[in-house]
DNA sequence: TTGTTTGTTGACCAAAAAGTCAACAAAGTA
DNA sequence: TACTTTGTTGACTTTTTGGTCAACAAACAA
């Protein structure tokens, strides 16, 4: 066997912590270890890098969260139940979060998805595929909803694309403005849209664009020397 | 007088692309001072900082766009065909940014403002206050719409806070998936959402709390020290 | 032409960051 | 007990980054 250690989940979560509550960018490895009360030389021994260990530290949170998941989207509970039920705990969740980091950090994943999406491919790949599992639920949902009338018809992977767009920008600006109570109606607007949203494309039955997949087609030149701000 | 120049406003140019195409952790002075083709000397000759460059770049690029902004949103224009027909430019914007950069990038000011809003206070007010700008081209445009019967009724501060959070989720999505075409229904959507949404506190005439106020209550300690995984 | 103001440059320094490694320590095992 | 595996440590090197400065250059004014 040899000597055991927790080091390796210490460093994750440090990393997760710091990375939700800062950003990506900001923080060093020796921030990491630091937080982690860990030595660089056992951070190199499990870790290669910094992005490798915030993979890591994002696959295992999300693992973590998902029985609470899988328990919030019981198929027992009515659906638009379930989607509300959620909204409201992310709401308690982003009040206690501000209570003791004195900071409202909306959704690590999505923040740092934006933050790093052209920088590390590894990274954003997993913050999709997270992504991809949380809209899993909400397509159950919706779906399970749409049976009983209690959501508009339409396709339901674009609908619960586009409500988690609309939760995850409701986040986003709690997150700036550092004001949670915004967020107390959540639950109201998320079900209120999806309750009213039509379908964009009544006359297709099936998406024929898949809204899940990646589209990541190269960058046509060494896009150092491109100016996107010429629009 | 003396000898003059514009190595500024390229360092702006140079600062906000760079920005918005990768993030403001992920940049260094000398890759700005490189792209703007000026030498560090005399980046700090005009700057003090990096993140003193940026407010000055955002606050540059968001004096740029105000025209176009005044043009879109005019009163001359049918209310809802404004939002619609600023939905349709962000669209067309972020498919040739595609075309050049290889990349969907969104909008810089959301994603900047996700990654420091904890890190650099002077540039989260500059963006508070450039996105609290947008705002009032929305609710003014909700506002008429309402007159015309072509909104649902309800508080128009409201109603435009929550229509940028679905419209700037979508685009956050975008540059995660890197998909613009998730954007060409854009304007179809959130105009769907605005003539759908009722008021959440049908109640209350007048908001008791106001919705762009910023609310920075300090942290209640340290917060080195907490762990916002926990919860 | 001299002087003043404004901006430019490259060499330089100091600090911070990443990354390495040999020696050591703890656990189980033959 | 000796051996093997697994993990820890702190001192170390290298690289990157931020930041300074004296000397120089261009523009205009007296």
């Amino acid at each position: 066997m040899g000597r055991t250690s927790n080091a390796d989940q210490r460093l994750m979560d440090a990393a997760l912590s710091l990375i939700w509550e800062r950003s990506y960018g900001a923080i060093t490895v020796d921030d990491i270890c630091r937080k982690a009360e860990v030595k660089k030389g056992s951070f190199y021994y499990f870790f290669d890098s910094k992005a490798d260990l915030a993979v890591a530290a994002l696959d295992r949170y999300w693992r973590e969260q998902k029985p609470l998941w899988d328990s919030q989207f019981s198929p027992t509970i009515e659906p638009m139940q379930r989607i509300r039920a959620h909204c409201d705990a992310v709401y308690r969740q982003q009040v206690a979060i501000k209570e003791r980091t004195g900071r409202v950090l909306g959704c690590p994943f999505c923040t740092l998805g934006s933050e790093i999406c052209k920088q590390d491919e590894a990274i954003r790949a997993k913050i999709c595929e997270i992504l991809s599992n949380k809209t899993k639920y909400w397509e159950s949902a919706i779906n399970d909803a749409q049976k009983e009338g209690l959501a508009a018809p339409g396709n339901s992977a674009e609908k619960a694309r586009c409500a988690m767009a609309y939760f995850e920008g409701l986040l986003a600006q709690a997150r700036l403005h550092n004001n949670a109570e915004t967020l107390a109606s959540l639950g109201d607007r998320v079900c209120e849209h999806m309750l009213a949203s039509r379908d964009s494309s009544p006359g297709k039955p099936s998406s024929p664009s898949a809204p899940t997949s990646v589209e990541t087609t190269a960058p046509p030149v060494e896009s150092e020397e491109f100016d996107p701000t010429k629009y």
